[in-house]
DNA sequence: CAGTGGTCTAGACCACTGA
DNA sequence: CAGTGGTCTAGACCACTGA
């Protein structure tokens, strides 16, 4: 019993709401009830119910009460997992191969580059996901190399951008578009396939406070790697 | 200045970090410093750095204090569109049309199926979106009728049955995997594309507690459809 | 072992809003 | 206009953990 008294009255009603034994527009007791319930303060009480509001399990409304709300399909907890950790976790072998690294301007007719690079240049690497020694996906990255100078002493023949980004440079927002594209002759060519094979393609855009730090395209072979995402309620997301 | 105290602490320290005014790593005032930095109670203090630190923004360690935390690239906050709003929303015209419908047993050698089933049959509901009268993805939908019984009486000719089970049967918990595949050459032949068009296939698992409810596979035409997903902290993250 | 956060109390005043 | 939740105070005791 050593869980906090908030926890369980929120635990509590969590179970009772996923169980099905309180349904959507039910009314919870007030707090004046509660504190009695579990003879406890009024601050414990709110406590409890506000962890369940910000996770969108019960809605509250003055002089109305509490209320189970109705659960809303408008978003979910996607996975946005490391490659290479996702790999070795299937008990497989991940590289890095760099294609193509290069210093250059932002192409002055395509507005998201601009905007990328400010005043400076532009990092330009592209390289290949390797699993188990065959081609996973192709990805296409640009670097603001003025929020980011030091990626100009790493060496990426070997290294994936992603992680040395994520070790370097914490970002605070991205945004990421999912989509489904065939594979461009190209990209055909280095991934091994046919041109215009199915392929999921992630494209992310990321921002230190409201600095952009990189933007990146990733083509991944649709048959060899795919996204999951998940919701639930409060600590059932976990 | 209606905007509650805990509120204004918390955004406060919320644009020192996103602003970069904070790194990662660097140490807040301890909540007595708080306290009388805005001349408020503990309580107060506790509300705000709390929000703080469920929004990932900042930890807590006792004794050592509280420190700017490093963001984590684990998962992001993905869009779940409603096919129908989303598509009145850039003024088009969505319509759901049903291609077959029936009552049948769950397939013994497909576990995702007895699971669903239960000890009772499954509805089967194939169907086609539309968007502005052209064929925009294929649907399989599968729902554990035992657990929806009133779905045997609605009539899903031109109702999308998700829009129906959003209203009727509130889900708790969800699963969506999201991949890249080749249209079939049935779904081809629905979508009026070439066989192995790439297409965005969602397939998702719904529950209500630990009942199974329904799971749908979508296949969306590549070029017409896609998702985003967004990451940032707290309020940012709207 | 001392600083820090985690929890909790027993009150208070207020804003909102539905009966 | 009365019930309800939203916020806030000024304390208290405790658990954890790093110096």
């Amino acid at each position: 019993m050593s869980r906090p008294l908030h926890e369980r009255i929120r635990a509590d009603f969590e179970g009772r709401i996923l169980g099905g034994r309180l349904s959507p527009g039910d009314r919870l007791p007030t707090e004046q009830q509660l504190m009695q319930r579990y003879g406890c303060s009024r601050m414990t009480v709110s406590k409890a119910l506000s962890a369940l509001a910000s996770a969108g399990l019960i809605e509250r409304r003055k002089k109305a009460g509490t209320y189970v709300a109705r659960p809303k399909l408008h978003s979910m907890i996607l996975d946005v997992p490391d490659i290479g950790a996702m790999i070795s976790e299937r008990g497989g072998t991940y590289a890095y191969q760099l294609i193509a690294g290069r210093m250059r301007k932002a192409s002055a007719d395509r507005e998201d580059e601009v905007s990328l690079a400010g005043k400076g240049e532009l990092l330009q690497l592209d390289g290949l996901h390797l699993f188990n020694g065959r081609p996973l996906g192709v990805e296409y990255r640009l670097v603001n190399t003025l929020a980011v100078p030091e990626i100009r002493d790493a060496d990426f023949t070997s290294l994936s951008p992603g992680s040395w980004l994520l070790q370097h440079v914490p970002w605070t927002e991205a945004e990421t578009r999912i989509s489904a594209v065939g594979a461009a002759s190209s990209e055909a060519t280095l991934l091994s396939v046919s041109p215009n094979t199915p392929c999921l393609c992630v494209e992310r855009r990321t921002w230190r406070g409201r600095e952009r730090i990189t933007q990146v395209r990733q083509v991944f072979l649709g048959d060899a790697y795919d996204l999951t995402a998940r919701f639930g309620p409060g600590s059932a997301i976990k």
